[in-house]
DNA sequence: GTGAAAGCGCTAACAA
DNA sequence: TTGTTAGCGCTTTCAC
């Protein structure tokens, strides 16, 4: 397409009457190249405008200096912030990062991952679709020694490195605050529980509960997407218990604003007739009234360690799988929409 | 570091007794191979875990079916659907996409113009940085006769295909929609004019206020970045004015969210004292009370818009600047916080 | 319908 | 310190 000649080493080597070979080593400062013919081959390369082709670096060096990224919806904000911190961790030690999107669907999670295994990525990350079940699609990886890592939503199967956020333990402590603010009929709103991130959090809730010696009963728990309807309509299931909670946990900021929303409309009072904590501290908690406590999910920071561990490996440290699990600290951001204190 | 061997044509070739020619000619479906053969080949293709090497299909074609997008900050909810839109598109037409963040800044912005570059991506598809003053970084494309994108965030001085919204109308639309609200005296909270989508809102607010006949001051422009703090500073000076105004247009939602939680905290009420219209349908503006009136800023389209007009240009219709400027169609979406009728 | 052979641009033995 | 050479895996012209 282009019909500007693409200078090569060769042309450079021509140019200043050396060998190739020279010019490859001296673009690479290799120190074996006197001082004097390095600093000549950089100033002509820059000054006629070479290049060096990537493509047949890569297929002499059997590595593309490319990380695949796999993430299950790329416009939200948790998920683009995580992207934020790996693109950042990947570029600042020389790869790139392609990405694409599952759009929440295992199948096009398949598809993506085959797509980047045959772009021979040196490396991925991935945060798995809601409906991901199986892992077949990552075993050509495996079976190349590509290492591939699963961020925030894994999978019990997967017998390889991870980077998580202890949701059992945000689940634990968002009850337990809610426990201190005095509430003793705790709901929890949450997703599918067949995923492990929702189900961890579930287990903290119940066991925050236990200790306490709360009772928990089975029309305490929401399954909800987190869309406006959904919670919409958990909002209202709540209101209609009798008697009525006094707290909720719910896993998602956006569903958690909902449903104060709701409380709201219908003259129910936020903290006071029920505290809410939600999850992932997104912008919107901080704009709605009553602002909203909420658990704070480091998605930079994960996909920061996730980027820096896989690079580090790839680097050739080569301890395989030395860690398993990366678990990143979340904390909870106490507002005014859980205080009845 | 993968031990495992790579299959490669000639490994099918040699097991099958024909030529890597016709090995290569068959995995590209070419009809000059008898369709017999064709059938076999595929098959133990994909039996012996044949895949195929890009690097060294890309160092014959000289291509790299990728395209590089450079965003000015990917943990925001519009360039994030932006980045979605892009995936989708280029992704359906086979292309990959290598994404960079400038974080605002155009020093890093050049950086990675620089990087994607030398990674040789077939397109571009850049947002400029609020700060870049030239575009000398992308002259190499130019150059190269690499096709390149503005969008949304352009520059007069780029030759070249864009794609945006209509600014000015944007801005004319918002003030309108005040005026008729009843509205005589109307404020506009917006960020640095040198930046062309500002000058061109700021443009179109003015042209509105003239055509109505409505009087203008300087001191009903307020410059400010859409930080928590610099909007609640421009809020609390719109206040201050008086009379104050009946209307604002501020051209970011969070701005315009923390303005109106200002305004309440103070006693002024919304929209009965002041209107409010904001920009980009972010999801804030369905959560907070009022809920807000804002400019719908289709990202996603945009994305899929430019990565497709890319596409389309380099699978050689080559009719390159045939189109110099896409506009996409923003819309104006009415809820409480402007409604004072 | 199929094969032989050259070459894309680079790196890394090995030689000098 | 520098040069020679082979080869990474693929496509494509030209020949058969």
């Amino acid at each position: 397409m282009d019909h500007s000649k693409e200078i090569t080493i060769y042309d450079i080597a021509k140019n200043l009457n050396v060998s190739p070979s020279t010019v490859s080593r001296a673009l690479k400062d290799d120190p074996t190249v006197s001082k004097k013919t390095r600093k000549k081959i950089f100033e002509t390369a820059a000054q006629m405008g070479y290049r060096s082709n990537p493509f047949a670096k890569n297929l002499r060096q059997q590595q593309s200096l490319t990380i695949g990224v796999i993430v299950s919806d790329l416009d939200s904000p948790f998920i683009s912030s995580v992207v934020s911190g790996i693109e950042k961790a990947a570029g600042e030690a020389g790869y790139g990062i392609i990405i694409t999107d599952s759009s929440q669907s295992a199948v096009k999670e398949a598809a993506n991952a085959q797509n980047l295994f045959h772009r021979r990525v040196d490396g991925m990350i991935a945060s798995l679709a809601p409906d991901t079940k199986d892992l077949a699609h990552f075993s050509p990886f495996v079976e190349k020694n590509i290492p591939v890592i699963f961020l925030d939503r894994t999978s019990e199967m997967a017998e390889s490195t991870s980077v998580v956020i202890d949701n059992m333990q945000t689940g634990y402590m968002a009850t337990k605050h809610l426990i201190g603010q005095g509430c003793r009929r705790i709901a929890h709103v949450t997703s599918d529980l067949q995923h492990n991130i929702y189900a961890l959090r579930y287990k903290g809730y119940r066991d925050a509960l236990a200790e306490s010696k709360l009772p928990f009963e089975e029309s305490l728990l929401v399954i909800a997407e987190p869309t406006e309807e959904a919670s919409e309509a958990a909002a209202k299931k709540l209101m209609g218990l009798k008697p009525m909670p006094d707290g909720v946990f719910v896993t998602n900021d956006f569903a958690a604003a909902v449903c104060i929303r709701t409380f709201l409309e219908q003259g129910v009072r936020v903290p006071k007739d029920i505290a809410v904590v939600g999850f992932n501290n997104e912008v919107i908690g901080r704009l709605i009234k009553p602002t909203l406590t909420t658990v704070n999910y480091p998605g930079r920071e994960m996909g920061e360690a996730a980027a820096r561990s896989l690079v580090n490996h790839l680097k050739g440290a080569g301890n395989i799988g030395s860690i398993s699990t990366m678990t990143i600290r979340a904390e909870l951001i106490v507002r005014q929409s859980s205080l009845k204190k």
